[in-house]
RNA sequence: GCUCGAGUGGUGGAAUUGGUAGACACGUCAGACUUAAAAUCUGAUGAACAUUAGUUCGUGCGGGUUCAAGUCCCGCCUCGAGUACCA
């Protein structure tokens, strides 16, 4: 019998469906493995062959840990709220449910086709109201806690009223926005309305005006990535800058939190590096000027704060900055500098905060007429305000030190401010001085101290001034979590007197209504605001927005565990034996958002002791983006006529892309070219080598580049063990990289080979009996020790060609015994399951290989051959050693010293020791 | 600018703790089988000289450590990714 994959792939695919064999035991006693991968949003094109690439590395590794003996969770789902369905059905009317669920089918006949070994029962989706009921339930917990700062976790908001009760909120140690500081007597005295007015600025959830990039054509709020130029990148809108009242969640409570645990993660380096960078932690201090204004009443004291990394500079603040937002500004302006002002803020009012950002060299600036006084030498300092100055970061006011900054020193240079240097080095006055190396002068009592001493010094004496403190800042910002979208889920929440309450749990899920139109109202509200009864439900007034896309993936790989509980949103008993993700495997690009948020929620719901563990997913792996071949074909100026890529030189040519379907190892296929499209049907061609061979180019895969390539078709032509080996094969997994299917016949081809070990020349089953050789046994067992270590250390394309040569040499040896073959497709039965499955039945096993466990080999050592190394050096030698079977220490003692070069290089001296060393290198002691 | 990663044949990529650089695959060339082609199989394939054994040079560039460097150290160059007026 042939190799026919096809067959063998549809048999198998529907025998693992039937008896659900990748069904995690329940209540298991072996050890467990969770195996997951970032679910995919479902978009209209369909999977291109760049989805499956982490899919296949992690079924690889999930199948590998079940034959080691662990009971996998290996689930599969969707993220299905977002906004290409939306869009669609403000285009067509066609309700997102309905497009979203064609395209979820879609994806899953694709993801079919590849064998995954997915248990699909436990599929979630998170537009499902059975899902999101418990999105909206976990929001509501947010909502019901404050942050303590002195436990350093999440609590429950009655905790709080407690002690409000009891004490006021003197004492109490919080994140929280500014509040007034009242008594227990106080607390009392307020109406049920102030109270929870006072506990909003606790909550985890929050409201408040923020300033949001705001989109009048979409009719929504869009994210710092949905901006392209200062325009929409859908749709290219402008958008503005607006202060719209927003639900905010408090993730910078758990900033330190979030830096502290990235250490013990088992991820990249670089990941990690974002998410600090993006949390930004700087220590540093707060530190009060006092204003000195004509402007200000005589008895009106004022003071601006400032943020800054530097305290021991302070004695070379020329000047202070303020962002032309800060809301001093108009307060401390003179009569003089009015005007200059305002025209000033007016200007940088219409440049976006990102072009300002991105245009970095233009210095721009106005001085106020203000002044404040330094706390230290007494002296006046102007105060400017400046575009380099952020509003939305630290207090939105700097202290200039133009000799220590980059920033100042171009701004002083630019307008001729003092500069002094206080830290000794650098190349004043030609750059700025902004290393943390040096000795203090020009600074009274710092003078002489290193930065580092300095810097304690002076946080000390400003403290002790009562000026300000030291201080960590960070960059993170608390969490926008509200959007004006209809395709998400509709938040728990009504308001009464303008206050927001939440629902009750047994009337969760709050389902999204029916609207007639998805867009905006002409008012601007939100599309919810077009549903019937949505506002005046019973009196209700119901939240309007909707929540954003990583709400709902911020915490599903714990429905997973129990992805069908009707009453919770996971049992104790699921979530205490799954506990979190062993291994996680997706794309980088969502290192500051999902793996972020992620983090948070999952923080958040172990402080509430929801959850047995702080960190979501253990280990991750980022795979690379598959990117496409574009192949382009050559047209003669002004004619219909081709010339192949080698001759193109030749003659005056276009370029033009051509659909890589209809192309083999670079060579055209004329016949489907000609039939492409009607204008090439006369099509005539230059060949070279009686073929025409296209021009290549590595880009994004695209429809419009016509280099999509599905891998449907792969399956079709060579299946689907034959397309997961082949991805495996193609490169590193972490590692960007164009799909070339060049070299999959070499795939397919090994396969083939591999059925044919199994069978005789006539295509019958012929396997032997016999024991195997030692050479033989010696192939077998450096295939197994080089695939383990390969699948343990994430290294799949190496272990594909380990495979290959394993069974070139076999075949070169005719090796056909069963005690070789049948260790080897448990080996294989992960990569490539379908032909493993076959090979093993037709082995006369009744239960299918990925049930079975994987045998242990602890191949140990012969001395097979050595390096040319000299003895003289540091009395230690190097023998490479290979595999073999087991062989006690002094046989293998034996075994060295018979070694015919090992005699000839120790030239005659014994050795006092062998020490056997893990891996495959002993070392000699001489 | 900063952070991280990477530079190896015609191509994708291997290379263990520093230990025979180029595994494996594609491609190319030659051969076998065929009326022929396809498919399959076998062999060759880093470069230069010698064309027989062999010799020399070779992992982005320049130094260094070492008996031994793709791998470690110092100084550069190039490319990719992320981030950016964060005080």
């Amino acid at each position: 019998m042939e190799y026919n994959f096809k067959s063998i792939e549809a048999k198998w695919r529907k025998h693992w469906a039937e008896q659900k064999t990748f069904k995690p035991e329940a209540n298991s006693a072996k050890p467990k493995y969770y195996v997951l991968d970032m679910f995919p949003y479902p978009s209209g094109a369909g999977l291109h062959v760049g989805h499956p690439l982490g899919y296949i590395a992690s079924d690889i590794y999930a199948r590998y840990k079940r034959l080691k003996g662990f009971n996998v969770l290996h689930p599969m789902g969707y993220d299905a709220f977002g906004l290409p369905a939306e869009q669609y059905a403000i285009q067509t009317g066609q309700h997102p449910a309905i497009t979203t669920e064609t395209n979820i089918s879609r994806y899953r006949e694709q993801l079919d086709k590849i064998g995954f070994s997915f248990d699909w029962d436990r599929e979630v989706r998170t537009c499902e109201p059975n899902y999101y009921k418990w999105t909206q339930w976990i929001f509501k917990q947010i909502f019901n806690s404050w942050y303590c700062t002195e436990e350093d976790k999440a609590k429950p908001i009655d905790s709080l009223v407690a002690r409000f009760k009891a004490e006021g909120n003197l004492l109490i140690k919080a994140v929280s926005d500014e509040v007034a500081s009242f008594t227990a007597k106080e607390w009392s005295a307020k109406t049920k309305k102030q109270q929870e007015e006072v506990l909003l600025s606790y909550r985890l959830a929050f409201r408040s005006e923020t300033l949001v990039n705001w989109c009048a054509e979409l009719g929504t709020v869009l994210a710092n990535d949905e901006i392209k130029d200062g325009l929409s990148e859908r749709g290219g809108h402008p958008v503005e800058q607006k202060k719209m009242m927003q639900w905010s969640l408090r993730i910078t409570a758990y900033a330190q939190r979030l830096i502290d645990d990235l250490n013990a993660l088992d991820w990249t380096e670089a990941i990690k590096e974002q998410q600090r960078n993006w949390i930004g932690r700087s220590q540093g201090a707060s530190i009060r000027f006092e204003v000195v204004s004509d402007e200000l009443a005589l008895d009106e004291k004022l003071d601006i704060e400032v943020f800054t990394t530097r305290p021991d500079t302070i004695f070379g603040v020329s000047y202070m900055t303020l962002a032309p937002e800060h809301e001093f500004v108009a307060r401390i302006t003179t009569d003089d500098y009015k005007i200059a002002v305002s025209d000033y803020i007016n200007k940088t009012k219409k440049r976006s905060e990102r072009d300002r950002m991105s245009d970095v060299k233009t210095v721009s600036g106005q001085f106020t007429g203000a002044y404040v006084i330094h706390p230290f030498t007494g002296d006046k300092i102007p105060v400017w305000i400046g575009d380099y100055v952020l509003a939305s970061y630290g207090t939105g006011a700097v202290m200039a030190v133009p000799a220590h900054d980059t920033r100042d020193f171009a701004f002083a240079n630019h307008y001729n401010l003092p500069m002094l240097q206080v830290i000794s080095g650098g190349n004043l006055p030609t750059e700025s001085h902004d290393g943390k190396e040096g000795e203090l002068l020009n600074s009274s009592f710092l003078n002489g101290l290193q930065v580092k001493e300095a810097t304690a010094t002076i946080i000390a004496k400003i403290e002790e001034k009562g000026i300000g403190k030291g201080k960590i800042q960070y960059r993170l910002r608390d969490a926008i979590f509200s959007r004006q979208r209809y395709w998400g889920e509709p938040f728990p929440i009504y308001y009464e007197e303008g206050l927001p309450k939440t629902m009750e749990d047994k009337d969760l899920p709050l389902k999204l209504p029916a609207v007639e139109k998805y867009l905006p109202t002409k008012t601007g509200e939100p599309p919810l605001a077009r549903a019937e009864n949505w506002k005046t439900k019973e009196g209700f007034d119901f939240e309007t927005n909707t929540m954003p896309g990583w709400a709902g993936s911020s915490w599903y790989f714990l429905r997973y565990m129990d992805a069908n509980n009707k009453g919770e949103f996971v049992s104790k008993e699921a979530e205490s034996y799954w506990k979190n993700v062993d291994l996680y495997i997706g794309g980088s690009e969502h290192a500051t958002g999902h793996l972020l948020y992620s983090r948070f929620w999952m923080k958040f719901l172990y402080d509430l002791g929801f959850v047995s563990e702080q960190e979501p997913f253990k280990k991750m792996i980022n795979q690379g983006m598959i990117l496409g071949r574009s192949n382009f074909v050559y047209r003669i100026k002004d004619t219909n006529k081709f010339v192949s890529h080698g001759l193109k030189d030749q003659h005056e040519t276009t370029a033009i892309h051509v659909d890589v379907n209809m192309v083999e190892n670079d060579v055209l296929d004329l016949e489907k070219f000609r039939s492409w499209r009607a204008e090439y049907k006369d099509a005539e061609f230059i060949l070279e080598e009686h073929n025409y061979k296209c021009g290549a180019e590595v880009e994004k895969m695209s429809k419009s580049k016509f280099n999509v390539v599905s891998p449907d078709l792969i399956v079709e032509k060579y299946g689907a063990d034959t397309l997961r080996m082949y991805e495996m094969f193609l490169g590193p997994l972490e590692q960007f990289k164009p799909w070339n299917t060049n070299g999959i016949s070499g795939v397919n081809n090994f396969l083939r080979k591999f059925w044919r070990l199994f069978h005789n020349d006539k295509g019958d089953l012929c396997v032997s009996e016999e024991k195997p050789s030692i050479e033989e046994l010696k192939i077998l067992h450096k295939t197994i020790k080089k695939v383990q270590e390969d699948v343990e250390g994430f290294s799949f394309n190496t272990s594909v060609s380990t495979f290959m040569v394993c069974v070139n040499e076999l075949t070169n040896q005719k090796c056909n015994k069963r005690e070789v073959l049948e260790p080897l497709v448990l080996l294989m039965c992960s990569y490539a399951p379908h032909i493993s499955e076959e090979l093993w039945m037709l082995l006369g096993h009744k239960q299918g290989v990925s049930y079975q466990s994987f045998p242990i080999f602890k191949p140990s050592v012969l001395i097979e051959s050595s390096h040319n190394y000299p003895v003289s050096f540091n009395g230690k030698m190097r023998f490479k050693v290979e595999y073999s079977l087991e062989l006690s220490k002094e046989e293998l003692e034996k075994q060295i010293l018979a070694h015919e070069k090992t005699i000839h290089y120790l030239n005659g001296v014994n050795p006092k020791k062998i020490i056997i060393v893990p891996k495959k290198i002993i070392n000699i002691v001489l």
